[in-house]
Formats: C-alpha cells, structure tokens, sequence
RNA sequence: GCGCCCGUAGCUCAGUGGAUAGAGCGCGUGCCUCCGGAGCACGAGGUCGCAGGUUCGAAUCCUGCCGGGCGCGCCA
C-alpha cells in the first residue's frame, strides 16, 4: 500500500506517459489551497519545458484523458496550468477502509531485512548524564523506532565514551591522592556509596582538567595514565573498571527514565582488541604513515576544496584517539553485524572528525561501498543568548534535573484536574512521566535536525498548544469517547460516508505513508511531528463540529466512530515512532 | 585564511522550484444546559538579511555582500 497522493500519482503519471511525456512529471501532491481542490499535479508546466509547448495546451491534452477515470470528481486548470483535482467520496472511502484493514496503516515495509547500526548515545562516563545528551538520545531513539518499524533489524548502540584521556586525569588523581583502595572498596549493589562515587567524580573532574589545562607537567601524568588504561595495567584497569560500571549504573536509569533504548552497551574500550590489528593492517597496506611521532591516515584527496587534516590513530605519547576507536567500531560492527547502514546521531561540530573516519574507512576497505555511513548531525543546544546552553550557575542542567522538573509540572497538572480524583498513586505517578517525556521529546523532535536551537525550559516543560501532552490530550480524549460508544453498544462501521464535516480528517488520513518516508529518508523525525501535530488539530476541529455519538444518522455515527478510531491508531503509531507513549487517560 | 551551517511574524520554529509564505507562544474577540476547555473558532502581526542572476514561476537554485554560529593534527 502507499499514501493517497502516491497511488495518485501513478495514476496521473500513466496519462503523462501516454501523452509520451516523462510518468514522474505527474506526480500529484496534496494541494497548496485546499479552497481550490484536494489535489495537484503542476507537471504540466514542467512538461511544456521539455515538449517545447504551451502548458495550458499540454494540460487540456493530459485533463481529457485523465476525465476518462471515474475516479476523480472533479478536474480543472488553473493558472498556467496547474492541474486540480477532488477524488469521490467513494474512492476516498474505499482507500480509508484499506488503510484502516491495514495493520501498518499503509506504510510500506522493506522487501528484504538489512542491519542497521545507529549510534546516539556517547555520554562519557564518571560524567553526569546533561542535557547536551537529550537530543542524540531523542533523535537517534527516533529514527530506531522508524527504521524499526521500516523493516530494518536496528540495533542502537550507546557506544559511551571509557577510554579516553578523561578516564587518566581522573584516575591520576585518584591515585596520587591515594584513595585507590577506598575506590576499589566501593559496593556496586549500594546505591548510596555508587551516588557518591558520582557525586566525587563530579567535583574531581572539573578540578582535574583545569590543573591539567594550567600545568603541563600534570597534563602528562593524566596523558601516562590514559596510556595506562589503554595498556591494561592492572591497578588503572581495575580502578577504571571500577568507575565504569558504577556510571553504567546511572547511565541506564537516565536513559529508562527517557524511555530511550539501547541494544549495545558497547563503549569505545570494546574495540580496543581490534586496535592494533586493524593498525598493523593498515600500515602493511601503506594507508597509515609516521609522521611528527605520530601514525596517521593521510585522508586529503587533490580535489578538495578544504584542508582535511588526516585521521591520527596514535598520539606521539602512544595513546589512541576517538578516531581510532571510531575507525575499529566500523570494524567490529562490519564484523559482527554486516549492516547495510550505520548512522551516527552526533552534534554537527563533529563532521569533519566523521568525513575523516568515513574516509579512511573507504580507502582501505573497512567499509565496503555497499555499507552507507551516515553522520546525520544536529545543531548545537544554545541557550536565550545564543550561546551554548549553561545554567545560571555556569554549568549544564543535568539530565535527571530535567526530567524531574517536567515530572514535578506534570503532576501538579493532574492533581488540578478533576478526573485525577479516582486514579491510585501509581496511575498519576505513570501518567505524570508519559506527559513529561513526551512533553520533552516533542519539544525537542519537531525542530529540524540540522539547525542549533535554544534550549528553553519553559517551552520543554510546556503542555499547551503544539507540545507532546497537547498530543495526548487528543488521543486520550479518542479513547474515552470510543469507551463510551462501546458502552452504549454504538460500533464503527468498516466503511466511511463522508459529509463536509469530515473530509478533511478523511483526506489526511491518508496522508501518513508521506511523513514517513520522509522522515526515514532524510533521518528527520520532525516530519512525524508536524504530521501527528496536523492530526490532532484536525481532529480536534472535527470533534468540536460535530457531536458523535448523539448522531441520528446511525450509517453516518458508526463512520465517524471509525473515523476516530483510525485517527487514535495514528496518533499512537505515530507518537510511538518519536519514543512518546499515550496513556489510557491523563 | 579555508570550509560547513544558519538569517522567515514581537519570541520559538515549519516550509520536497509553483497559486494568497504557515504553526505554536504572546496579544485581541468570541465559545462550557452536549462526547474530556491540556480545547475550539475568529482577528491583528511579514521588504522571507541585502543586491544581482537563472526560470513562465524563487523563501527554496547560482553568484556577491552583510550579520550570527561552528570546525580546521596529537581533547571528545
């Protein structure tokens, strides 16, 4: 099955190729004003370009063709020649009953399963989880559901970062103020002692990196340290061990408190054993070179139109950096998984770091060109100024904060309203989250990926107007109404007869194989929001126009019901691609 | 210096070369004897940064400016 428009336009397109001009210039599209017609198709104009003739002449050609189908109830020219169409009443029932039989609701599925790799999470451990790592999260999770649901087999990887020189300034300083033991003694079952350690983690980093920034002696004992990990030794292992599974910890509940999943919990420390492999390799074949004590992948090619600096696989010092880490990932996950994609949900300020990376992957035939590398890059978290977002306190809101902010707004909303009275302490507290993720993701999922966008607490943790609650209001709302129908014994029908009022619900609804193909195809989840979005406002129109279940007309009541029941199962499905879970009521 | 991204309503943002550029917030006016008012209807508010160009047609494509953000070898 496919969208309205689409089978539309294989329609259309038929005629255009009849008349032997190219089929794709008749694609037909929603129309821009629905006062004129539901429809258009503007190929016309396109096709007088190529036939070398006047587009109202070419469209009088196609429009007596296209009159032969009973499928259209109306068809005109306006302008230069555009071509308006309105479908009936019967086809456009027709078409809603299959979509309503459809369990995907229309959306095509991949003819074959292929892999997909996606990696979004990247938080660095013995850091507290911030909000810099939401829109990674949300994004990434996002496009997991829609790949998902697309028919890839997907697998999300944290893929946290453990071994950089973060971890040796840290553990340096662990050691030289002789707390190795203390740290070693900590119990990973108790709660409050692996607060703690976060807690310390937290306060010791920031002084850390700035000695290390000040002094250069000290910036090499953090730099010999890391080295150290890198090499296993085992009192800086055991120690970095120690520290990381004590972050997982607080890394999981962050991220299932976001309802934001992972299948790999790999982090870079994983790869480490295809290092030294994949280096040898490497320099056998040429690819990497020495140079200033280091070894690079030279990545420059003569057609640039830029510096690309090469990919460094060793520091000077010995130790290895993300790029390298980056570079053996794709080995391992080419590996283990074959995947046919691997995308990467990082902030925009990394791309040369993945062309370099992709690059090198190329040359040397790590990747192989049936595997698509993807860096699908986000704009920065800016705060009101403009600048990258920092609380008053000049530091980052942490995560955790966050959502208990937005948890706090939630309940307090459902305690004000009166339906809150007969639900348990459980209920509320479930339905306070929903609306708080949702409220949260929404916020964040219906900007467009690629520009910066200001963090704005207010407007995340909001639950009016276009906002994820307002989402859940409509669908909530469709559930309680079909609960009641159902009581009073009313059912929807599987057919639809439509009145004015509601054609322009029906007409949408035919709309959602669009948004989701664009949201799969450019890695955009905002396309899903701005489709859930028209949904519910639609709906919401509709409710306010008609009542349903006092309606006379029994045909016309068990139509609209059925009409309400299509738009819950979207709202959900498509709530349920963006990581936003509806409740039975709020 | 080179490169990438962004300039759309007071604010935050949508806008696959097409008709009269759209939402939300905020502002103004209506709407609860009826299915959930976290709502609905209506209104005010725009030199789409500026200037050229391509095109029957440009917010969208090209060029040049102006303004903002970011990146460019041993952090991630």
């Amino acid at each position: 099955m496919s969208s309205l428009a689409e089978k539309l336009s294989t329609i259309v397109g038929a005629v255009f190729a009849a008349q032997d001009l190219p089929a794709d210039l008749g694609v037909v599209r929603v129309s821009d004003r629905p006062d004129l017609a539901q429809f258009q198709c503007n190929g016309a104009m396109a096709a007088a370009k190529v036939a070398q003739k006047n587009p109202r002449e070419i469209a009088n050609d196609l429009v007596a063709r296209l009159k032969e189908n009973g499928d259209f109830a109306k068809i005109d020219i306006a302008g230069p020649g555009f071509i308006n169409l309105d479908i009936t009443d019967d086809y456009l029932a027709a078409h809603l009953a299959a979509v309503a039989a459809d369990e995907r609701l229309g959306v095509s599925t991949l003819e074959q399963e292929q892999t997909a790799v996606l990696d979004y999470g990247g938080p660095n451990i013995a850091k507290p989880m911030h909000v810099g790592h939401l829109r990674a999260a949300i994004i990434g999770d996002s496009l997991r559901r829609i790949m998902s649901f697309a028919g890839y087999k997907t697998l999300g990887d944290v893929h946290m970062g453990d071994w950089g020189t973060h971890m040796g300034m840290i553990i340096s300083e662990y050691i030289k103020q002789g707390r190795a033991g203390e740290i070693m003694q900590i119990d990973l079952a108790d709660d409050m002692a692996v607060d703690g350690l976060m807690q310390d983690l937290g306060e010791i980093y920031p002084k850390v990196a700035a000695a290390c920034k000040e002094d250069d002696a000290r910036k090499r004992e953090a730099q010999d340290a890391t080295v150290k990990i890198q090499n296993k030794e085992p009192q800086y292992f055991a120690l970095w061990q120690k520290i990381k599974e004590a972050s997982v910890i607080g890394m999981r509940n962050n991220y299932a408190r976001l309802k934001v999943h992972f299948d790999l919990w790999k982090g870079e420390a994983d790869v480490h054993d295809y290092i030294a492999p994949m280096v040898d390799d490497l320099k056998a074949r040429n690819f990497a070179v020495e140079d200033q004590g280091a070894l690079i992948v030279p990545v420059k090619r003569n057609d640039d139109n830029k510096e690309v600096p090469p990919l460094m696989l060793y520091k000077s010092d010995g130790g290895v950096m993300y790029g390298t880490t980056d570079l053996a990932t794709i080995v391992e996950r080419v590996k283990l998984y074959s995947p046919a994609k691997i995308v990467y949900f990082v902030d925009q300020r990394q791309h040369l770091h993945f062309e370099q990376v992709f690059r090198a992957s190329r040359m040397a035939g790590i990747a192989g060109e049936s595997v698509e590398l993807t860096h699908a890059g986000f704009g920065t978290m800016n705060g009101p100024d403009g600048k990258p977002f920092k609380t008053r306190a000049g530091g980052v809101m942490r995560l955790d904060d966050l959502m208990s902010m937005a948890i706090d707004k939630a309940r307090q909303r459902i305690d004000e309203a009166a339906l809150a009275q007969d639900m348990t302490d459980d209920e509320k507290e479930d339905v306070a989250h929903k609306v708080a993720v949702a409220a949260i993701k929404f916020a964040d999922l219906q900007n467009q990926r690629h520009s910066d966008y200001i963090f704005d607490l207010d407007r995340l943790t909001s639950f009016e107007g276009k906002t994820g609650p307002y989402m859940l209001y409509q669908a909530v709302r469709i559930k309680s109404l079909l609960k009641k129908a159902e009581a009073q014994g009313d059912v929807p029908s599987a057919g639809f007869v439509l009145r004015d009022e509601d054609r322009p619900l029906a007409l949408l609804l035919t709309e959602m194989p669009d948004a989701f193909d664009a949201a799969l195809r450019h890695y955009m989840p905002h396309h899903i929001c701005e489709y859930a979005y028209k949904l519910a406002n639609t709906f919401s129109s509709f409710y306010g126009s008609c009542h349903i279940l006092s309606e006379e007309d029994e045909a016309l009541k068990a139509s609209r019901l059925a009409l309400c029941a299509l738009t819950c199962r979207q709202l959900e499905t498509a709530l349920s691609w963006l990581g936003i879970d509806v409740p039975e009521r709020m």
